[in-house]
DNA sequence: GCCGCGATTGGACCAAAGGCCAATAGGCGC
DNA sequence: GCGCCTATTGGCCTTTGGTCCAATCGCGGC
């Protein structure tokens, strides 16, 4: 694997307050691409290695929240930081509920702004750890994986996906193999709930 | 079970704001118990039914984020909606990091008001529904199944407990039991996999 | 003192999971 | 065509999980 950098996406409308932000997030060590407008932060393709956005709120068109929203539908979306200028309360809350990392306000701090781009960054590591190991599955085994963690039994598997228990218990081997998983506990916690409100049983 | 009404615990220093909060919440069919101060809500023994804490920010003292450090600490505590008279945004991050359900500005909306107590008050029903599937166990039982989640087998739970494999399969099936977990996949999600805290930030 | 409950263990038995080896069939790229 | 990958299935055997029945021991309560 290629070790890039950290890319920070910044995307402010205040062009000398983007350079000076580049120029910090550089010095550190980052990957830094700007853009003055959600517009064009959305036109360029995404992101799909290590990296998140330091998003102004305030901006014209597509704001930094309306921006958030958008993403926020995309379980593979960067996480997001937010500078504001004059934003209130109630949007930072929002900002918050939807799952930003942090919510700065402008002048802000260099220690507190490198501090939540750390957060961030160490937000997507994770995110990008349990999409890898789960890259590799083919669909045959994801669809295996999916009732595995439901709680179903391989013969239930079986008959669901009209296969013999055999094929299953391949499949499920792949699967843990696959994913690292030792066990069947971290493969549930691996994919998180992975079932929704599902139960064995009544089938 | 009694069907006790949800208990709503406004902490706030303003006599008058607090007389009006009760009467709105009183009117929605909440009990009510009202603090002029973060000391006197912990004089009360600590509440273990369906409720929430509707907690000022800004108040002589421990003031509300404090308060709030200081429950979060407890996996028990109760949920949190913030209701801020001049704070700023950092405050509320900071809130809403720790876990709190909202962040309301004064003078609150109604209806925001009530929206929130009654997502605070959904947090805690799943809370309590989560506790009291493991309040019937066991010490050795819980312990059993604290390594059960964590992927040990049978066999290496015995050892680790020094006792019988046997004995680990009885103690495993009265927790399955008491649980109503029907699977292990189900009982792993129930406890949240031993190792990871909570997920705050979640919508 | 007797009873109930939790913790402990035993044996027997069945169901489920997992490993190992082997095989067929379809699709894709060189 | 040949090789590789994925999906599929088979048999065989071992380990593990789960259930039923039965028993001992200690502790707190009636």
């Amino acid at each position: 694997m290629a070790e890039a950098p950290p890319t920070v996406f910044i995307i402010d409308d205040d062009d000398s307050l983007r350079r000076a932000l580049e120029r910090l997030l550089s010095a550190e060590g980052y990957a830094v691409e700007t853009f003055a407008s959600t517009e064009a932060y959305l036109a360029r393709p995404p992101h799909d290695g290590l990296g998140c956005l330091l998003l102004d709120v305030a901006m014209p068109g597509i704001d930094g929240l309306a921006l958030q929203a958008r993403l926020a539908r995309d379980a593979d979306a960067l996480p997001i930081v937010f500078l504001s200028g004059n934003a209130d309360i109630p949007a930072s809350v929002r900002a918050m509920k939807l799952g930003a990392v942090d919510f700065l306000t402008k002048p802000a701090d260099d220690e507190n702004l490198l501090a939540a781009i750390g957060a961030a960054l160490g937000r997507r590591a994770a995110q990008l750890q349990g999409q890898a190991r789960l890259a590799a599955l083919s669909a045959r085994e994801r669809e295996v994986m999916r009732l595995v963690v439901q709680g179903l039994r391989n013969k239930q598997i079986a008959a669901q996906l009209g296969i013999t228990e055999k094929t299953v218990k391949v499949h499920r081997a792949h699967v843990m193999e696959k994913t690292g998983a030792r066990s069947l506990a971290e493969l549930v916690r691996l994919v998180g709930g992975g079932g929704t409100g599902h139960q064995p049983g009544a089938v």
